[in-house]
DNA sequence: TCGCACATGAAAAACTTTTTCATCTAGGAG
DNA sequence: CTCCTAGATGAAAAAGTTTTTCATGTGCGA
């Protein structure tokens, strides 16, 4: 059989990293997801889907597919080691902070505004780094404030509500 | 004495929360800083000043400095919880990504984008989160890669202001 | 098909962050 | 100024997260 089976496969290939069942897996996952997804739910995710694999190959799998630009890598106020799918190129997350849907977005404009930096600092400027929060359209009447709706399980177990 | 004594006390105790020795210890080391600090080497910093703190309360008051905007909380790619001074409002952080000196400006000027995607995505846009990396003046022909230079040790301590 | 460099994963180590709870103290009341 | 107490502290332990180890497995080029 050719690579093409497996989706993602060509990609992997592309990037020098062999292509295994778990890559693929991983890869599935956070390409099915329309939200952020942290360790432990990539975990579950996968073995949900009766496909066997280890927390580390977790850890070690998300860091290469984010390496090779495959998924990217979301940073959230509290709690960052969260990913999401990857659009084409360089972009952007908008995120919604209900229900974590992600949408990405890879026209930045910041020219100006880097330039303007750059001229008053002194720095160079070699790297960006964007991020936009609001309420996705189904959750813009949610009086809420939680962050992850059903579908979106939290990492581990929170802290939870004070002892009795 | 007066609680001018204590560097920060008035703005302690604007945000409603009792001024401690230790809670101006860490504010002090955090604005004696140039960089990002993470929290062992704001509990060195203060430990160095030779005043008493313990971990938890390390982790405690950066939480409430950063909540009453008397610092900041900043993101690397690897590694967040890390806290930098903070400027007057509304603020971005531009960091040099090899000795981590921190700057903050304000002017983000993202109107227009942040229209033009809530207009696209359907989303209502409430919040944003931009940094910009980069080399600083005096690391601009620095030709290595490494993360903060000396001064900025990792977990050691800044030579940082001591105690009046 | 074979061989081996790369990849996996269970277990343990290492590290980070939160919770507990006894004790302390900042600062308002009197 | 002295008292009183809600709020703050910190040592220790618990809980959670990430990395390291190393024996075993496997993708894929020869
Ligand atoms: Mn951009
Ligand atoms: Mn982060
Ligand atoms: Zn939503
Ligand atoms: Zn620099």
């Amino acid at each position: 059989m050719t690579s093409e089976a497996v989706p993602g496969g060509e990609r992997l290939r592309a990037g020098g990293v062999r292509l295994t069942r778990q890559r693929a897996a991983v890869l599935a996952v956070i390409e099915g997801s329309q939200g952020h997804l942290g360790v432990r739910e990539v975990l579950a995710a996968v073995r949900k889907g009766r496909r066997r694999i280890g927390l580390t190959t977790v850890y070690r799998t998300l860091e290469v597919l984010a390496s090779l630009n495959l998924i990217r890598k979301v940073h959230l106020r509290d709690g960052c080691q969260r990913y999401a799918r990857a659009g084409a190129g360089h972009g952007h997350h908008l995120i919604c902070s209900r229900c974590g849907r992600v949408v990405e977005f890879s026209d930045c404009r910041l020219g100006a505004l880097i330039q303007s930096v750059a001229d008053r600092t002194q720095f160079t400027i070699e790297d960006h780094w964007l991020e936009l929060f609001g309420r996705c359209k189904g959750c813009r009447n949610g009086r809420g404030r939680m962050r992850r709706r059903s579908g979106f399980r939290e990492t581990g177990t929170r802290p939870g509500p004070a002892a009795p």
